[in-house]
DNA sequence: CACAGTTCCGTGTGCGCACACGTAAAAATA
DNA sequence: TATTTTTACGTGTGCGCACACGGAACTGTG
C-alpha cells in the first residue's frame, strides 16, 4: 500500500503535489503533473478511503421517506432493517441517515412527511414514490433545490432521480407465470386476486399481473386466467365471500396468483378448499407469508431482497455524496423463488457487511 | 458522533484514560473507570472504526488456497472474484489477502500450494479442503502455528476450523427433488447421472444426492431413480454412450438430475431426447450452465452464491483479525433457484459493497 | 530595474483513535 | 521520615489524507 508520501518522494516533490494532481486540481504544471502520473500508474496507487474518510470533514445528511409498516402489512419492515443496517456503517465516513415514515393510504401524510424531512437539510435523499402526482410535487422542490435523490421499490420515470432501486415487476410477474405452469395442468383455470385499497403501490401490482399474463400469451398455453377485485384484503368476511364465490363458479380454478404481498390472507381463507386448489403464488417473504409457506399454504413466494434494497439505497447515495461516483440508473434486486424448501435462516440476519 | 476527547472533557479526565476503559486495558481506578462507562452509555459511544482503522498500524495477512478454474470447469472463478472484491475493501483495513490455487484432481499440488502459502506468513488462512487426508495435515499445522482458518464450500467438521462458509448440500438437493416432482407425472421415472472424476468435491455432491432422494422418500413418491456413473464427463463419446444407452433401456426416464456443475455437458448430449425427457435440473450458475439455461437446455439451476461465499470468506476473517469478533460456525448462503426467467444480469457485477 | 501579478509548489494542521511514554500521587517498605 | 514501588492518569505522536496558507520562482509591465 503506497502512500502519497511515497509518491511524493519518487517524484521529488511535497504530498500537497501529489494530492492536486490525484484530484485534478490546478496549480501543477503540466510537467511535474505527467511525471507524478506516470509513477501513480506504476505503483497502481489507491487512496486510502479510510484516511480519506478521516481527513474530509464534510459532513453529509441522507434523508429516508418510506411507508411505515405493522402487523398485518410488514412488507416495509425488511428495508427499514437494511437501511438501518447501512445507516451504521456509513455513520464512520460522516453520513447521517434520518428516516422519515408516511401512511401509504394518505397522500397528505405522504407531504407532511416530506416536510419535516426538508427540515433536516439533507444532501441527499431516497424516496419511496408512493402518489404520482404529490411525488411530481416533491421531487420538483428537490431538483430545485438541486438535492440528490433516488426512487426505491416503485419505479417512476421522468421525475429526475438518480437511481431506481428495486425489482422489475414484469419479469418478476412473467417468472410466476411460469411457475403456475409448471403446477397446472393443461385444462386447470387461474385465479388472480387483486386489491383495490393497494393503489398507492400501483405500479409494481399491475406489471406483475401484466408479466403474469404475458408468460401464458407468449407460451401460447390455454389456461383462463379469471380476476377479482377485493375492496380491502382486512374485510375477512367480504374475503371469504369472493373467494368462494368465485371457487364455486368456476370449478376449474386450480391455482390462485395474488401480486401484492398479502397473499397469507387468501391461504387463510382457502383452507377447505385446499384439495381443489393447491396452488397459490405470492409475493414477498414477510413474516406472515414465510408462515404461510412453511405451513404448505403458500406454493411460491416471489421476493425481492428488500432488505438488500434498503441497503443498497442508502449505500449508493452516499457514494454518489462521498466520491462523486453515480450509481447506476436502475440497481435491480435478482427475483428469488421462495418455497418451504429453501426460505432463509431468519436467525442470519442478512448478510452482514463490513465494519 | 461523539469522539473519545469529548467523552474525556464529560468526565474530566485525558483522552487516554477514556481510551484505556474502551478497551478494558487497566491502569485506571474502578471508580473513574465506572464514571466514564457511564457516560460513555449515556452519549451511546461507538468507536469510529475508520479512525480506528487508521490509528492501528497492525498489518495482516489473509492466505486463500483454493482450485484454479478453466474454460471447462469455471466454478471457482466466481468465489475468486468475490474474494479480490473483500481484498480490494479490507485492503485500506490493513488486511493483505494473497491467493494460491491448486489442481483439484491432484492432492500434491494441494499440499506445494499450501507450502507456498505458509511462506507468507499469514495471520489467516481461507481453505477449500478438497482432499480429507491432506486437509487434516495442514490444519495441524496451522492450529500448531496458532493460525485461525475457515473452510469455503466444502464442510468438513472437526478439524478446527474458526467457520464454514458454504450452502447446505443436503438442503439443496432436497429443494432440487421437490422442483423434479414438480416437473413429472406420477409414473416418470428419474435419471440421476455422477461423475467418477469428481471425487475431490464428494462431500458436496453425495450431499446434494441423498436430499434428494429424502425428498422423494420422505414424500412417499414413487418416481423411481435411476444412478449412472460416468467417469469422465470430458470424455464426449463415453458421456453420449452411456446417456443413451440408460434414456433407451429405461424409456420411463422424464427428468435429469446432475448433482455437480457441469449439467451443461449432459444438456449437450441429450438434445435427440429432448421430447422425452423435458427436464433437467443442474447445479451452480457458471457461463455454460447460463448458456444452457437460457437456450432452454437446462430447466433449473440451484445456485449458491459462490461470488458471496469469496467475499464473506475474507470479510468474515478479516473481522475477526482486527476487532476479534468470531464469525458464526456455519455461515450458509441461499440456495437459490435459477430458471430461464430470473437468471441474474451479468453485466451488474453482483452488488458492490461499499468502499 | 523595480514592481506587481501569476504560476507553481512546500508546509502545517487536523480528522479520531491507539499506544508508548512520562510523571505525579498514593501506597508500601525501610 | 526517606525511599522505593505501585497505581493512576496525562501527554505526545503518528496513521494517510485534504486543504488552507504562504512563499519562492517566474512573468509581464512601466
Amino acid at each position: 500500500m503506497i502512500t502519497i508520501k511515497e509518491i511524493a518522494k519518487l517524484a521529488n516533490v511535497s504530498p500537497g503535489t501529489v494530492d492536486r494532481v490525484i484530484h485534478n486540481r490546478d496549480g501543477v504544471s503540466e510537467k511535474t503533473a505527467d511525471r507524478i502520473k506516470v509513477i501513480l500508474k506504476e505503483h497502481n496507487f489507491k487512496v486510502n478511503r479510510i484516511a480519506q474518510s478521516l481527513a474530509m470533514k464534510k459532513k453529509y445528511t441522507i434523508a429516508v421517506l418510506l411507508p411505515h409498516y405493522d402487523e398485518e402489512d410488514s412488507f416495509w419492515k425488511a428495508p427499514l432493517e437494511g437501511i438501518e443496517k447501512a445507516k451504521e456503517e456509513v455513520r464512520s465516513f460522516g453520513v447521517v441517515v434520518e428516516t422519515f415514515s408516511f401512511d401509504q393510504k394518505n397522500s397528505s401524510s405522504y407531504i407532511k412527511s416530506f416536510e419535516q424531512l426538508l427540515k433536516t437539510k439533507p444532501q441527499g435523499v431516497v424516496l419511496v414514490p408512493t402518489f404520482k402526482q404529490e411525488t411530481r410535487r416533491l421531487t420538483n422542490i428537490l431538483l430545485q433545490e438541486n438535492i440528490p435523490f433516488v426512487f426505491l421499490n416503485i419505479a417512476l420515470s421522468g421525475y429526475g432521480n438518480l437511481s431506481f432501486i428495486g425489482q422489475d415487476s414484469f419479469k418478476s410477474g412473467y417468472l410466476s407465470g411460469k411457475l403456475m405452469q409448471l403446477c397446472l395442468n393443461e385444462g386447470d383455470d387461474i385465479l388472480t386476486i387483486h386489491s383495490r385499497s393497494n393503489l398507492s403501490n400501483f405500479n409494481n401490482i399491475s406489471q406483475r399481473t401484466k408479466g403474469f399474463d404475458c408468460y401464458f400469451k407468449e407460451n401460447g398455453l390455454k389456461n383462463t386466467n379469471h380476476y377479482i377485485e377485493i375492496e380491502d384484503f382486512w374485510d375477512t368476511k367480504k374475503v371469504k365471500v369472493s373467494i368462494e364465490m368465485a371457487l364455486k363458479s368456476i370449478p376449474k380454478i386450480r391455482g390462485i396468483f395474488v401480486p401484492n404481498s398479502r397473499s397469507y390472507i387468501i391461504a387463510d381463507h382457502i383452507n377447505d378448499y385446499r384439495d381443489k386448489v393447491p396452488f397459490l403464488i405470492g409475493f414477498d417473504l414477510t413474516e406472515h407469508n414465510a408462515q404461510a409457506l412453511v405451513d404448505d399454504r403458500i406454493t411460491f413466494l416471489i421476493s425481492q431482497k428488500p432488505f438488500q434494497q434498503g441497503y443498497r439505497a442508502i449505500n449508493s447515495l452516499s457514494k454518489f455524496l462521498l466520491y462523486s461516483t453515480p450509481p447506476a440508473t436502475e440497481i435491480l434486486s435478482s427475483i428469488e423463488i421462495v418455497t418451504k424448501e429453501n426460505i432463509p435462516d431468519y436467525r442470519q440476519k442478512e448478510h452482514a457487511i463490513f465494519l
